[in-house]
DNA sequence: GTTGACCTTAGAGTCAACTCTAAGCTTATA
DNA sequence: TATAAGCTTAGAGTTGACTCTAAGGTCAAC
């Protein structure tokens, strides 16, 4: 049983995030002391670990309260909704890569494009291509 | 001289959000009529389209304050005051790139792991990796 | 027996960039 | 002239994921 530092060290969230995630139904402690502190269990921990693991590969919290409540009812839910969920994050995923990869392609322009040096910005070209319009891509309602 | 939907439809970025910048200094009507109404001229549109610009590359809007301040009084600037916010800028892409691609890699072995099908979830192998403790990388501070 | 580290709660604050609301003028059109 | 579309303002709300605060109770060590 830890107390909710040692579950902090262990998994690496703050204190802090383990309540917030409480109040989120994301972690639990199915124990109390007399005096209200919580104590987590073997099962407690590895749910704990589940939602750290599903957040550094970038689950929402949204995402991972759906996750979690398949793996606590794992016959009651098909491998398909596993996936729609993951490849829906993938998706995800990819659209940013792509805006970003837009972006680091248009910095990387107008760096090679500039000199650089403690000339004055009379005729710096990043400024002179964001004035005519430097357009990458509308990044529109995303 | 256009009035502010004017502007809107022009540079594509809603009313409400000129006015916003125009709370934060980055765009300004040189004018108003006597009821009050902004109305832009070919300088105040010029600038706004430079915002614009900088915005769909992905500067910030404390970027887009400093890239103006340097448009505004180019002599006394330097190309290397623009390059530094422009590297600075691309170095958070790159960042934020290879986060992403980190995540999109787990999310797609995660995804060839599994049979996706109609099976129930009892053996599923992406909540079995979340279970392991699927670490990609831990995101920090980041 | 007292310091100091740790725990509790409800609730507020943070960040960035919008986005919307309400209440009330102004202007253009039919 | 009436209606609708458009403009004004200050200020509040949104999003997601924390992060912190205040005020106070608990526990281990010296």
């Amino acid at each position: 049983m830890l107390k909710i530092s040692e579950l902090a060290a262990k998994t690496g969230l703050s204190a802090h995030t383990i309540r917030f995630y409480e109040k989120h139904d994301l972690i639990r402690a199915s124990e109390r002391s007399e005096a209200g502190y919580r104590y987590y269990n073997d099962s407690d921990i590895r749910r704990a670990e589940f939602v750290k693991a599903a957040r550094n590969i970038g689950f929402s919290l949204e995402d991972i309260s759906q996750l979690l409540s398949i793996r606590v009812d794992k016959t009651s839910h098909s491998c398909q909704e596993v996936t729609d969920i993951t490849q829906h994050k993938l998706d995800e995923v990819n659209e940013k890569i792509s805006e970003l990869e837009s972006m680091q392609n248009t910095l990387q322009i107008l760096l090679k494009s500039c000199c650089g040096g403690p000339e004055k910005a009379t005729h710096c070209s990043i400024i002179e291509a964001l004035e005519a319009g430097a357009v990458v891509k509308d990044r529109g309602a995303a």
